[in-house]
DNA sequence: ACTTGACTAGAATATGATTCTAAAATAAAA
DNA sequence: TTTTATTTTAGAATCATATTCTAGTCAAGT
């Protein structure tokens, strides 16, 4: 009956070469410096091609992202499904964050340097629904270890911006070669901070803190 | 002598009509949604005027983009300068960030979410410049404090991301509209977070925290 | 008044995204 | 196997828009 589903073999490779063959070049120079020619050569496809598989330019872009996106956002939601501890949650975050950035740069220059573009945004809805899906699964997990006691009480959109904020701000000094400390410290130190920063009473739990640094910077 | 100074009277004004037009729709759009014929319509200005004016539409996004973080970074620092106690300096950061960012909204949505985008950090070594220069002060201003014992001893980079970072991630949010917490309560929630993520011992400096906050989500 | 260089105007050009037409490849039907 | 339908590819034609070019206008100094 699905007479419909005419599927040729190589479709679904060629469609993957092409956003490979996008992301690259949308990784290294950005979306609006990166031509169709570009990457009608790279990915050995015709305008043709491209187009069929892809609505336009913005379309790809979108689509790049979403790939990514989602292999990222699925990393992330099954460490929150391991239900550890709330401090041992937020180290795993942010370790988790950090040596994706550090073991996929190509897509992590794409995704986070470009989070905030506009062509993301508009078009799209997919995006917004992954964006929701996986806030609604985050606060989730935040309400469960607020409820133990582990955090304090605070407004979802801060406690996201706190977590978020600062490993985002460093993965962008990382990726652009500005970071000083090495990925494996800044974990450490970031997730060290956000919990004296998120939890109910850091000192009680833990005597001790700045677990290590050395003398840098 | 400085007769080759023949500027023209209208000239200032013209160029800061196009700054300004071209403000109104990178922000509203982005700079890729936007044509030159946009700006040109809008700021009443000719193909020629504008080229005379900016080498070409990236290099009239960066203009526009100094302009805003001149203004921006000017605030931050005069703050700085002040020379008050550390709490008081990340509750005065924090609060002009996020006033900055309610009362210049425009301004705002360019500036930081397009902070990353590709053609400042490329092009335009004036952005270089001023971001060297402010990063300076501002580890000056930090190294002061924590030689006063107020801060523990993090490297730089850490600390401007978990300065930075929730700032940032807030603003990103209050822009799109998916912030739920208001501004003055996201200050005080933001700046009390990193007191006790930043400070040497928080508890025995204050003994309270979590100064307010609704019962909100 | 005249010369000079900054400034403005808009047509011409160039670059690059998108559309269109037709053909090749593949799968399903006969 | 041959036929038919559908998907996929190709590349030329088109269209949108950024940039350049040529010719002027204007303000100030001589």
């Amino acid at each position: 009956m699905n007479r419909r589903k005419g599927r040729h073999a190589g479709s679904e490779v060629r469609k993957s070469e092409i956003i490979h063959a996008a992301l690259e070049h949308f990784s290294a120079s950005g979306v609006s410096q990166t031509s169709m020619a570009d990457i009608r050569s790279r990915s050995r496809a015709s305008t043709g091609s491209i187009y069929h598989h892809f609505k336009s330019k913005e379309n790809l872009a979108a689509e790049v992202f979403l790939e990514g996106i989602r292999v990222y956002q699925k990393g992330i939601l099954r460490l929150l499904g391991e239900e550890t501890g709330a401090r041992e949650g937020i180290h795993a975050v942010v370790a988790f964050h950090l040596k994706w950035v550090q073991e996929h740069t190509t897509w992590a220059r794409y995704l986070f340097q470009h989070r905030y573009a506009s062509f993301m945004a508009s078009t799209e809805e997919e995006i917004t629904r992954l964006n929701r899906d996986f806030l609604q699964h985050v606060s989730a997990w935040f309400e469960r270890q607020r409820r133990q006691g582990s955090f304090r009480d605070l407004p979802l959109d801060i406690s996201v911006s706190l977590i978020l904020g600062p490993c985002m701000e460093y993965t962008r000094q990382y990726l652009s070669g500005q970071a000083i400390t090495g990925v494996d410290q800044a974990i450490a130190e970031i997730s060290d901070a956000l919990w004296h920063s998120l939890c109910e009473d850091p000192v009680s739990v833990t005597g001790h803190r700045a677990l290590s640094h050395g003398g840098d910077r």
